[in-house]
DNA sequence: TCAAGGTGCTAATTCGTATTAGCACTTGAC
DNA sequence: GTCAAGTGCTAATACGAATTAGCACCTTGA
């Protein structure tokens, strides 16, 4: 071993090629301004250099002078590898490290910030997310105060899923939820259900609220009647017969992990899925779950979302003007699970 | 937008407070040495202007003088997220993100490397890697030389696997291979068999090499014969017939998706698995593979190996003495693939 | 021969923080 | 009255790259 490892600076490359770290610097930036020119033999020994030595700049430096990075943060509020939710989030992040890697950009794991009440920080953090130039915000639930105070600051970021203003409006790249779940109401209208329910979390976060709000409005446009349930996957499958009595022959699930145990409870209620009663699915499962049915419902366009949310960030950093609120469709799934009431 | 927002420094600090910039610097870092005080008074003030303007200290800029980025490049050789063999890497990447979140350090995702031949290269114009306070490898193959050029700029990093040496040491954990292939032969010869086979790639990367090599070892110390196979999963299946002509009643599948597909064959040619043949498969499928059997043979101890590949980094960054080259013990998988042989 | 203008480079400074060396002042002892 | 020790602070500098201003050397042309 050589025992002292240094970084190699442009200082280095300087010494290299017998010239000034100011014409290291000319060189690497390109710099064709009038004014600053660099003798053709010269600009050759300083890149021979630079390729000998493998040089590299330090982003940190560069950050401290410039502004850009060209790395990309990603602050996720959970472990992103981990199993558990993975399956969920893969594809987002599929599409952030596919538009990365078009645009030339590192991407950044914020693992390091610190878990509190088993969910990461940002501002906790040291503000190691300034590194980044910018960030794309993954995960359902958001800290509502620390989305403000990124807004308060400027700060350049992009969240996947819609978001509410935070003191003013937050970039996002979201699924048109309402939309989607809208379609299946009418699906379910046309094919002769009259009462329809939802069974949901009753979370507060966009994406659920969304669905939520899109069932409501969908039901007065439709002239169908509805009830919306709020509880664990448990109180849900609880509460099945009380749905049952009150005649409801469609249920809109808003996490569609809860399918196949409502499903299993509703047959042994006889009420087979679809023949006995229509189970829809409102997206993709955040957690891993089998099902023996497939479910009639939709898929939210992660990968897209996430390929998109970095071009918005792109464009963000470039300041070129941009939608810097993007809703897109989801794909509706024709499954097995939604069919005409029965009787 | 309010346009650019100034950052408040430790200069705006020291100016309101009526203090230098330094005392400030002192104050917030609460130093205690001998030979730096500050009057309890001045310290009020300064902390005072601080809560006041809700300064907090720019951390590019303290990185700056620490000189380390408490960032780990993460290098694979393919896309880390998009599916194929994301089953099989996941894993690795689950121990690595844990690791480096209890330390403190960031991931960056080399996923700017530009791909070259359908790979990507760490050593290539604009590859960033240096960014990085060092690197973590991750891949099946690696190539030689470039591994060689990191060891001999002495860059810190460490490969998740084992290496060969690259005209010095190089820094690994990865799984014990010959020592569980070793058990493995070991139990089937306790349970009678004695003709075996090796099904293998050919490859000559180090860990397909290890398996292979920790077979034909094992096999002189318990006194079996055994043939090495090479092929694909094609050619190895059309190989089975001359394998059970042969007398051979145990199979050591070095790539476990292949046991499926050689298992069906075998059953078609009447001799299903476990009751007319042994199959044995070595480590984790590294491709997506349904199996209807559960196939004895062992674990590799993915998680465990890409934790302790960041701490081997951090002790190497830090320069404390450390085992750089650790095998981890694999864990037996007891399946039902496994019986004494026929007749 | 000397100014004008072009060419090729460098010194000095900037960014925000941490650290080192040391200055100015007080106190106390003799 | 002088020296030593102690106290409370600051000036200067480093970190690595980018940028600004400008210097020395060359050609030209009159």
């Amino acid at each position: 071993m050589t025992g002292h490892r240094r970084r190699v600076t442009q200082q280095d490359i300087a010494r290299i090629s017998g010239v000034s770290q100011t014409t290291v610097s000319l060189v690497l930036n390109n710099r064709l301004d009038a004014g600053t020119r660099i003798a053709p033999e010269t600009r050759e020994r300083v890149l021979e250099a630079i390729a000998e030595t493998g040089y590299v700049a330090d982003p940190v430096a560069r950050r401290m002078v410039a502004r850009r990075n060209r790395i990309i943060g990603v602050f996720t509020y959970e472990a992103v590898f981990p199993s558990g939710t993975r399956d969920f989030y893969q594809p987002f992040l599929a599409g952030i490290e596919e538009s990365a890697e078009r645009l030339g950009c590192d991407l950044l794991l914020l693992t390091s910030a610190p878990v509190v009440a088993g969910r990461r920080r940002i501002f906790d953090d040291g503000n190691r997310f300034r590194l980044a130039d910018g960030c794309i915000l993954l995960g359902r639930e958001t800290d509502a105060g620390e989305l403000a105070r990124l807004v308060a600051e400027d700060y350049p970021f992009v969240s996947v899923g819609r978001r509410d203003d935070a003191g003013g409006p937050v970039p996002y790249v979201g699924a048109d939820y309402p939309g989607a779940v809208a379609a299946l109401v009418a699906g379910a209208r046309e094919l002769g259900h009259r009462r329809l329910a939802y069974l949901g979390s009753g979370s507060r976060a966009e994406s659920r609220a969304d669905r939520r709000d899109g069932f409501t409005a969908a039901l007065a446009r439709t002239g169908a009647t509805g009830t919306v349930l709020a509880g664990e996957t448990q109180e849900l499958i609880a509460r099945l017969p009380e749905l049952l009595a009150d005649g409801v022959t469609a249920l809109f699930v808003e996490e569609p992990a809860d399918c196949q145990p409502l499903a299993d409870r509703l047959a042994a209620l006889g009420h087979p899925v679809p023949a006995g009663i229509s189970v829809v699915a409102l997206g993709d499962p955040t957690r891993p779950a089998t099902a023996d049915i497939d479910f009639t419902g939709f898929r939210i366009p992660r990968r897209e979302m996430g390929r998109q949310a970095v071009e918005v960030l792109s464009a963000l950093l470039a300041e070129e003007s941009t939608t810097a609120q993007r809703l897109l469709a989801c794909d509706g799934h024709r499954g097995a699970s939604l069919a005409p009431p029965p009787g």
